[in-house]
DNA sequence: TTAGTTGCAAAGGCTTTGCACGCGC
DNA sequence: GCGCGTGCAAAGCCTTTGCAACTAA
């Protein structure tokens, strides 16, 4: 399979998903592609430099549909906005700079479910675990913390 | 160690941390020993029928004041308010329906320091893990799911 | 007394909604 | 041409902020 630039890939991943294929949703992904955990603000930005036309409420509802296609992970760590990545498989987490806010991928150290021994909680039914892990980032680690969270 | 009633035991608690001692502390404290993961609103209501004149913000407030001092813990589950309780020393986790939005604790399975086998991810240095898993609770799994999330 | 809290009102940040126009298919 | 997406504007939701009046210590 040959995709020979940024965008082919994104349209291809649309097609894929069975979208309609816009201008804006590609920016979008071409975008995630280059940037990762980002906020809607700053991917409207990106989007901005590229599609000037595009609004940041048209960008919320594109990051919206991807999202819904499974295209794209949303990331909700508390108190921050909603930050987005092109999703790689599943089974990362993160983990959020308590300074700078900062995030960084992990991959989980116990496996494919992680902390979930039993598949059964007070009889909920487990179907995902969002783990978010907070620290310091390298940076901040030397800056001294100025803690945002 | 001799506690008559629950305002007492929440008012020593306001002591022990060196806060001052309000009717508006002491209610909240009373509201979330009564009830356990409810977001402020609902503790505005609880308060309200008590203390009548207390406006939701001083609920915030107070609920802010609560959480900084550590005898409350604040949970923000993705995509839902914010969610209160009262803290029972720590390592427990929470699952929350997708459907209607109910929440139960879940002692991590893995212990006390869920998932982080190696200490230090990316060169963060690791504080906190946040967990929160998504599932459907006992009475949805009979409904079947109407997923708000 | 006096520093810390409350009550009220208003603004803030992010996101969602509504509707007419326009474009992908 | 049809229907989904977009653009724009406005509202929504939860939370925070500002400031004067009050009250716990």
């Amino acid at each position: 399979m040959f995709v020979v630039n940024r965008s082919e890939a994104s349209k291809a991943l649309l097609r894929q998903a069975g979208l309609r294929l816009t201008p804006g949703r590609v920016v979008v992904l071409d975008v995630l592609a280059e940037v990762s955990h980002i906020d809607a603000l700053t991917v409207s930005e990106h989007v901005a430099q590229r599609l000037p036309t595009t609004s940041l409420q048209s960008v919320h509802n594109i990051l919206s549909d991807l999202t819904q296609a499974g295209l794209v992970h949303k990331i909700e760590p508390a108190g921050m906005p909603a930050l987005y990545e092109r999703r790689v498989g599943d089974n990362h987490h993160h983990i959020v700079c308590t300074s700078c806010g900062a995030v960084a991928d992990v991959d989980c150290a116990v496996g494919s479910a992680p902390c979930l021994t039993p598949n059964d909680f007070h009889g909920f039914t487990v179907q995902v675990a969002d783990i978010v892990f907070w620290g310091l980032c390298p940076d901040c680690q030397q800056l001294g913390p100025t803690n945002i969270h």
